[in-house]
DNA sequence: CTTGCATTCAAACGTTTGTTTGAAGCCTAC
DNA sequence: GTAGGCTTCAAACAAACGTTTGAATGCAAG
């Protein structure tokens, strides 16, 4: 291949993919704000100031989209999840790591991405906590392939940590985990719905996950169920209820 | 006003209202199965073997039959809450509930719902979760009035139970309470997300709020979060990170 | 200049949406 | 029987939806 002079061009690639970001910026905005079925294709490319058919040219289809908004920032977050686990892991050396330390590896990429200045950030993690819960089979899908690892990762790790926690258990409190956190990134108004907060601090998600934290610790470490006591006292409430 | 011989109707009153269950039960199904956005008036009209007309004839709107829809479970299940809530308080006499007692008095009547045979029931809490997620403007307005009166209640009683626990800290672990329950009852497929459960006892309710009661616990009777310590050690990771 | 490729654009595609309409049906009460 | 109020029905409404099309446009290489 001869060496041709390969000037270096002068005119800046231009705009390569510019209308795509435009396009996905616009999309996650609105995805957040209305949901999935609620934004029309419409409507976002009318706010990115592209032509309508620029969606389907540059990803294929809504659902596509609505794939892409999503892995832009769920992907880097997700790894980091797990690099941060991993680099924990190594300064501890042989020693298993402490279940606040992986909680920890969980909770702050998520809470950096929140305070991430870029467009999206605390926006996206509501998207998120929204998406958790759609029914739509194409989200769930897209959604537990994306998390598929991670969790695997977390959950090998919150073993080490908590080695008398049977299997069964660490994953439905990994679940309630995952739940309380998504649900409440996810809130909206919901605050308001619970409690009167300070305004002051209500964007601080910082503050949040700092209270958060405890929280979810002590639910991951509690006591096993002692399932035959707390039954009978259930079930005596219940026979007076019915 | 004469006294007429109001002999008894032979005929039973034939189907009072009986259209407008069949379109609330295939409404609760179908806006349980696909959300409340991508269920069309004519599915459900269709499903509950009714004219599409039936639905803004029975209940003005979309919006209206969705509310209709949530209203007719989660007024009984408030109530029941309250009710059980009251009734734990009187036998308790002078002494202060118990937390347990109290996160007792809010997870039971959900679980009773999920254990009712009658149509709903199980599926209908996951409704209920979505719709905690859902940022259409007139369900969160609908729900904050559902919950408002409950949740202040709750509260009330829980601070009894934790004199030494700050409000503001309260309210937030409140928060995460609703989140993780609303989230565990709307798992679709999201079980299978986290992990891979036993079959056999995936669909029973009883032993999900069983493990999620004492994980609830321990987070609501956590230390206060050491503010200033974990935020050290936090920032830490996060430097190494960045 | 011309060719070729990637992108943008206006316009239209065929469905599907929630809602409305006015007539038909049914049962009760007089 | 006959009037009158609910309820049901088929049909149509305008609007909005996601997607497709084919021509125009801009830019780089031959």
């Amino acid at each position: 291949m001869p060496a041709k002079a390969r000037i270096i061009p002068l005119k800046p690639p231009r705009d390569p993919a510019a209308t795509k970001i435009r396009v996905l910026d616009a999309a996650e905005a609105l995805f957040m704000e209305h949901g999935y079925e609620a934004t029309s294709l419409r409507a976002i490319t009318a706010a990115a100031e592209a032509n309508l058919a620029a969606v389907n040219y540059h990803f294929g289809s809504k659902e596509e989209l609505f794939q892409a908004v999503l892995t832009r920032r769920l992907d880097p977050m997700n790894q980091a999840r797990v690099e941060l686990l991993t680099r924990l892991e190594a300064g501890a050396g042989s020693r298993p790591l402490s279940c606040e330390r992986i909680l920890m590896a969980l909770l702050i990429p998520a809470l950096k991405l929140a305070r991430d200045p870029e467009r999206g950030g605390k926006d996206f993690l509501r998207l998120l906590g929204r998406a958790y819960a759609d029914p739509a089979p194409f989200i769930r899908r897209f959604l537990s392939e994306q998390y598929a690892v991670m969790i695997a990762r977390f959950k090998a790790a919150f073993a080490r940590a908590l080695p008398k926690l049977p299997r069964k258990e660490l994953s439905w409190r990994l679940h309630f985990i995952m739940g309380a956190l998504s649900y409440t990134l996810a809130g909206t108004d919901a605050l308001k719905l619970i409690a009167e907060l300070n305004p002051h601090e209500s964007t601080n998600d910082e503050i949040l996950l700092r209270r958060l934290a405890p929280f979810l610790l002590a639910g991951l470490e509690a006591p096993l169920p002692d399932l035959s006591a707390v039954t009978r006292d259930l079930d005596g409430e219940l026979g007076r209820t019915a």
